[in-house]
RNA sequence: GUGGGAAUAGCUCAGUUGGAUUAGAGCGCAGGAUUGUGGCUCCUGAGGCCGCGGGUUCGAAUCCCGUUUCUCACCCCA
């Protein structure tokens, strides 16, 4: 019998959970505000959305994929990313009759990678994706909810980067200078970039081999060989982000890992994740991407936010997930066997009052039992013996300075508001 | 998919060049220090197939091989 959860997955308690809850209620809260609406797609999809969707030349679908038969033979793959499921959805519902629509998500992602701290086989992605609008207003506004969506969680020294990768008119133009521009170094690239050369030539820029590093240095860069549509679009999305005293860099050789985004690309990094997995969250524009799922002609934006990414990089920096002061809350302490029905009854009357309590499951001393209460976060103390039974006045006790209190609850069932 | 490091109590870790007899510590947990009152202190106790499987050896937590998981650097991404 394996005991032990498979590669690349965690159980998720404890701690982790008040983490997770604050990212994603914070972030909800956010989208609300934003008048994004939420979408939960299918765990796997068709093989096709996502070979179709992200790109055949990307990692992901070369290598990541978790791919298998149904036993209907049909091809099914577990979602590597959040995008292409909404694209499909937005076409099978026709919500492109309805654009501008907003929505967001929060699913768990998989991918078949070796994992490491931060990057997980199966790991949890909140994103949006925001269709039907050409708008750079709307890059704009995508870009604040990301940032803000950090801010909130109290994060202070993050980067937020920005570039533009063109569209379809004027990016194969300038492949094609770059690679002319390469050629004749080609021989001296690291093996991977020779691969990416014919692969994927972009993604040279992403190489941390230092001679690769110096070849594209001077290299031409596309932020220059922009058609005017591309150039405006951009220089509109960065003069709002300005007006909106966003603070990012604009970097002009940041690409991405997938075939379809277009113009708008950006990805917050923190420099003190002391990890290499540094990027948080990331996304672009895909004006294409609907089209080419056989939709109508619907310009798109989104990004994804890493969850787990986000928990190790707050515990890291010591960012605290709690959001308001502890409420008040009782552990009731039985004395006697006797009282477990006294004490049930108690219990129904916090309960009704909307009051976190638990009850002592086994007689012990009471002193025992006033430890253990505290040591698991327990304001308040209510005691029950032979006193309490017989008078009806229960004893309660707040932990942090000793103080005890009377409460008469059958006489005056308000009471406990005064004493908590 | 490539290359390094690691795995001993719930947690953090000791464990000598392979050796004696019950594999240790701190923290945590449980019980106690005269009767129904917690933060300190003291005493006691429970808890380990030394990741799993094989091998070398008179003898393995310790050496070798395999395997699984974690971790780090690549690849790539959130």
């Amino acid at each position: 019998m394996v005991i032990n959860c498979p590669r690349g997955t965690a159980d998720i308690f404890g701690d982790d959970i008040s983490y997770r809850d604050f990212i994603i209620e914070s972030a909800k809260k956010l989208f609300k505000l934003f008048n994004y609406s939420e979408i939960i797609t299918p765990a796997f999809e068709h093989t096709e959305v996502f070979n179709r969707g992200i790109g055949q030349s990307t990692d992901i679908v070369k290598k990541e994929m978790y791919t298998f038969p149904d036993k209907k033979g049909r091809s099914l793959t577990l979602r590597p990313e959040g995008t292409a499921p909404v694209v499909r959805a937005i076409i099978e519902h026709k919500l492109y009759s309805k654009v501008p629509i907003k929505l967001f998500y929060v699913e768990n992602m998989f991918r078949y990678e070796r994992p490491q701290k931060g990057r997980m086989r199966e790991f949890w992605q909140l994103g949006v994706e925001a269709a039907g609008v050409n708008s750079p207003l709307i890059d704009a506004e995508v870009i604040w909810l990301l940032a803000l969506i950090f801010e909130e969680l109290g994060f202070k020294n993050l980067k937020l980067l920005v570039n533009s990768v063109g569209c379809d008119d004027c990016r194969p133009p300038y492949i094609n200078v770059f690679k002319k521009y390469i050629e004749p170094q080609v021989e001296s690239l690291c093996p991977d970039c020779r691969e990416r050369y014919n692969t994927n030539p972009l993604r040279i820029f992403d190489c941390k081999v230092r001679s690769c590093g110096t070849i594209i240095e001077d290299s031409p860069k596309i932020y220059s060989h922009l058609c005017s549509g591309c150039t405006q679009h951009f220089k509109a999305v960065t003069s709002l982000l300005k007006s909106l005293n966003i603070s990012f860099a604009v970097k002009e050789d940041l690409v991405r890992g997938f075939d379809y985004y277009t113009r708008t690309i950006f990805e917050i990094i923190s420099e003190d994740l002391e990890s290499v997995q540094n990027a948080l969250g990331g996304g672009g524009r895909y004006d294409r991407l609907i089209e080419q799922f056989g939709g109508p002609p619907v310009p798109s934006i989104g990004f994804a936010v890493g969850i787990d990414r986000t928990i190790v990089l707050m515990k890291q920096l010591n960012i605290s997930c709690m959001q308001n002061e502890q409420e008040n809350n009782v552990f009731v302490i039985l004395l006697e066997q006797e009282f477990e029905g006294y004490g049930l009854e108690f219990l129904s009357y916090l309960r009704k009052h909307g009051i976190r309590c638990d009850i002592s499951f086994e007689i012990k001393k009471i002193a025992a039992q006033i430890k253990w209460a505290e040591k698991n976060g327990f304001t308040h103390t209510a005691i029950i013996g032979g006193d309490e039974a017989s008078s009806g006045i229960i004893t309660v006790k707040r932990l942090k300075d000793f103080k005890q209190s009377q409460l008469n609850w059958k006489k005056d069932p308000q009471e406990i508001n005064d004493i908590l």
